[in-house]
DNA sequence: TCTGGGGTCCTAGGACCC
DNA sequence: TCTGGGGTCCTAGGACCC
């Protein structure tokens, strides 16, 4: 269906949102990847391998019969499955093309439409009643719906409503694989029967709180005032007043720009040597370069994560004053930071991220000011003396903000350095 | 049973500049 | 000589989502 040619946003309150969510999409996929094997198993487990310490990202309905669910650890839910689980990992790259299909065809329906993850998307068909000749929105979700299983083979549930939290809730009673639309007027009934907790933006922390006032259900909340709930909530009183009546002015965000990218890995027995993390380090460190160079992305922010073996998440992060996209220049501010964690807490660690932000144009853009004027990214490979003057500038960048120690710390970088002093 | 990996957004304090 | 307010950037941590 074409976009219509001016797109103008009604009213609010003729608002017409859905939301798509691909029931257990890592569950469906891996059967469609595999029909012989992950296809016949009743109870499917999709996530890490419980030996890698891994959790649940999607169990199958037979495998929620057992209690397994998203996000357990694996071990438990095997356990739970009392060896009649199958166990494989997220068949990633095919996730990724399923859920590009699967946009596609809602492109086709419906003018505005936002991912919100791998298996989730916002759809905005407001102005379009003309267009689909007045017929209702819990008709066209199923028309979408079926137009989705035909094109993609996946199954998937819509909820519908005049704004974006109210679809999203209301997909959950259409799971699986149904329809589910709240009439314009229906809001505040629909809203009555929920708990707080279900609130998308309600989590277990305010969950908490909210209960430490004996707040549980959203009828208790309805009682409360705006200002009282200021009181309570400061800052979020107001938003948990809207949220409550299904009221959100959220709209549906075609385009996001990327503000970060990260790797990180979780290690099948805890790192305490130094030089295995290190190890590690610039392994993610050329993964995430490549991730970056795919992208296009040139950062300027470097920050290391590690979670030492009591769970404690710590990260330390430096900016530079030119953005980089290189495994080397990654490696080195990497390395630096992790020196520094490290030094403030040496204990086993369980995991080791590394995360790239506050980027910078694209590619192709001529870097200024301390990484040299004259340095260009436009995808020639860098002659290796540029390279090394680059990596040298962001030495002495760490070391002036760092102290002259930082580099005593751990060995020579890379190879590619070829172990001589800048 | 021992807790993934990929993100977004918000807060708060300190540095620094005007 | 003393006091100050606002704005922006950086850093660390945390809540939350799928």
């Amino acid at each position: 269906m074409p976009a219509p040619p001016s797109y103008r946003p009604p009213a609010r309150h003729l608002r017409r949102i859905l939301l798509m969510d691909a029931d257990q999409f890592f569950v469906q996929v891996a059967r469609l990847v595999d029909p012989e094997g992950a296809g016949r198993a009743e109870v499917l487990l999709v996530g890490g391998a419980p030996e890698r310490r891994g959790v649940v990202a999607s169990a199958s309905y037979g495998a929620r019969k057992c209690g397994a669910h998203s996000a357990m650890p694996m071990a438990r839910a095997v356990a739970l499955c009392r060896g009649r689980a199958m166990v494989v990992p997220i068949p990633r790259r095919q996730c990724v093309e399923r859920s590009r299909a699967i946009r596609a065809v809602l492109q086709r329906w419906a003018p505005r439409v936002g991912a919100a993850s791998i298996d989730e998307a916002y759809l905005d068909l407001s102005g379009t009643e003309a267009l689909y000749g007045g017929a209702p929105l819990e008709e066209v979700a199923r028309r979408i719906q079926a137009d989705v299983k035909h094109e993609t083979a996946i199954t998937v549930s819509l909820g519908g409503g005049t704004s974006k939290v109210i679809a999203k809730l209301a997909s959950r009673p259409a799971k699986p694989g149904g329809v589910f639309v709240v009439p314009p007027g229906g809001e505040l009934d629909f809203m009555r029967g929920l708990a707080l907790a279900d609130i998308p933006g309600v989590g277990p922390v305010f969950a908490e709180r909210l209960r430490s006032f004996g707040l549980l259900a959203v009828a208790d909340g309805l009682d409360q005032d705006v200002a009282a709930l200021e009181r309570m909530f400061r800052g979020r009183g107001r938003w948990l007043w809207e949220r409550m009546r299904g009221l959100d002015d959220g709209v549906v965000e075609t385009e996001r720009e990327t503000k970060s990218l990260s790797r990180e890995e979780t290690f099948a027995t805890d790192l305490e040597r130094d030089e295995d993390l290190v190890r590690e380090l610039l392994a993610l460190a050329s993964q995430l370069g490549a991730d970056a160079r795919d992208e296009g992305l040139l950062a300027r922010t470097i920050t290391v994560r590690i979670r030492d073996a009591d769970f404690r998440t710590r990260q330390a992060g430096f900016t530079l004053p030119a953005p980089v996209d290189s495994d080397a220049a990654i490696a080195e501010v990497a390395r630096t930071l992790l020196g520094k964690l490290r030094r403030r807490r040496r204990t086993p660690a369980r995991l080791l991220g590394i995360a790239l932000s506050n980027f910078a144009a694209g590619r192709g853009v001529v870097q200024l000011g301390l990484f040299g004027g004259d340095a260009t990214t436009d995808g020639a490979a860098p002659v290796e003396s540029e390279r090394d003057r680059r990596i040298s500038r962001i030495r002495d960048a760490l070391r002036k903000r760092f102290g002259s120690d930082v580099l005593s710390w751990g060995e020579s970088l890379e190879r590619g350095d070829s172990g001589h002093s800048g």
